[in-house]
DNA sequence: AACTTTTTCAACCGCTCCCCA
DNA sequence: GTGGGGAGCGGTTGAAAAAGT
């Protein structure tokens, strides 16, 4: 058993959101900025769970959201950081200014999945699909059950087993270990996404060649161009796990002339080079987890 | 035109992590 | 050290829109 909800649902509104309840929720955080998502509702005069009032700033009212289709450029670089990251769709979203990891989730699930699995490529390990059979587990199949109100109800209680079940049998993608970050140290209402118009992700275009070289060929890729470039990704102030990243690539670069970087981290080249001598050592999945877990020391 | 199926995406849910008393 | 509350994350749902028959 899990914690009990945030909030009593008794006598709180829930599904789509009004235009009196933007505002209200607009109002009030412009007036008192972010936090106190809890007690927020009550002072904002909502009648919505503060969890509730979270998401609808984050993911829709937040001046600072990009509106509009995602640009190929972001698509590429979606891919990009899945392949490296997998669903940690948050970190993902920090990489792409004004991108909600709502948005980018939904996005990875209505498009770029299929997208791939049409390519031949496994969405979940960017490996080329060898198994032709496996190309149907998509969400046609999923859809089917949506109306199958025995299965509905069968698929949440058996959640849990069949997360289990799948983490069996995935493949095992060494990604780094997952850990927990705060986004930005800046309150988000003071963080400025500004992004110019020279900023767009990298002028990248070979995704066939990915699809070729699977995981490593994605990491190659990331080495060669211009994916973590501190200026365009990285806020003024961010402290996430990708941090390093971004100051290796210069490194590896020879350093660029906006950004200092001292870190005592090896190069980008020398990680994965480790990295690529690990995976051909059969069954040394220890050495390989705790490497993986040294990069986010 | 009417009906069915599929797709999209905002919102919800359950869980974990972090912080603080 | 620990327990509880707040915040954040990723997975999932379901209503509405779009596409197909």
């Amino acid at each position: 058993m899990g914690r009990a909800p945030c909030c009593s649902k008794v006598g709180l509104h829930r599904g789509p959101w009004t235009p009196r309840e933007d505002a209200l929720l607009t109002k009030y955080i412009q007036a008192h900025g972010e936090g106190q998502w809890r007690s927020l509702p009550k002072r904002a005069g909502l009648l919505r769970c503060g969890k509730s009032c979270r998401l609808r700033w984050m993911n829709y009212l937040r001046p600072d959201i990009k509106r509009g289709n995602i640009t190929a450029e972001e698509d590429d670089l979606i891919i990009r950081m899945h392949s490296l990251l997998g669903n940690r769709w948050s970190l993902i979203a920090g990489r792409l200014p004004g991108r909600t990891d709502n948005e980018i989730k939904n996005y990875w699930n209505t498009h770029l999945s299929k997208r791939l699995r049409k390519q031949g490529t496994d969405p979940n390990t960017h490996k080329k699909l060898t198994d032709p059979e496996l190309k149907p587990q998509d969400q046609t199949t999923k859809r089917k059950n949506k109306n199958d109100n025995s299965k509905k109800k069968k698929k949440k209680q058996n959640k849990k087993d069949k997360s289990k079940n799948a983490e069996a049998e995935r493949t095992i993608v060494y990604l780094p270990k997952p850990i927990r970050v705060t986004a930005f140290s800046l309150p988000r209402s003071n963080s400025t996404f500004t992004l110019d118009s020279n900023n767009s992700a990298s002028g990248s275009t070979s995704q066939e060649k990915d699809q070729e070289e699977g995981f490593a060929g994605n990491c190659q890729e990331v080495n060669d161009n211009v994916l973590w470039r501190s200026s365009e990704y990285h806020n003024e102030g961010e402290n996430d796990e990708l941090g390093f990243l971004n100051e290796e690539h210069d490194l590896v670069n020879g350093g660029s002339d906006d950004m200092e970087c001292q870190s005592d981290f090896p190069t980008l080249e020398k990680v994965y080079e480790e990295y690529l001598q690990l995976l051909k050592t059969d069954g040394n999945q220890e050495e390989l987890e705790s490497f993986a877990e040294s990069l986010f020391v």
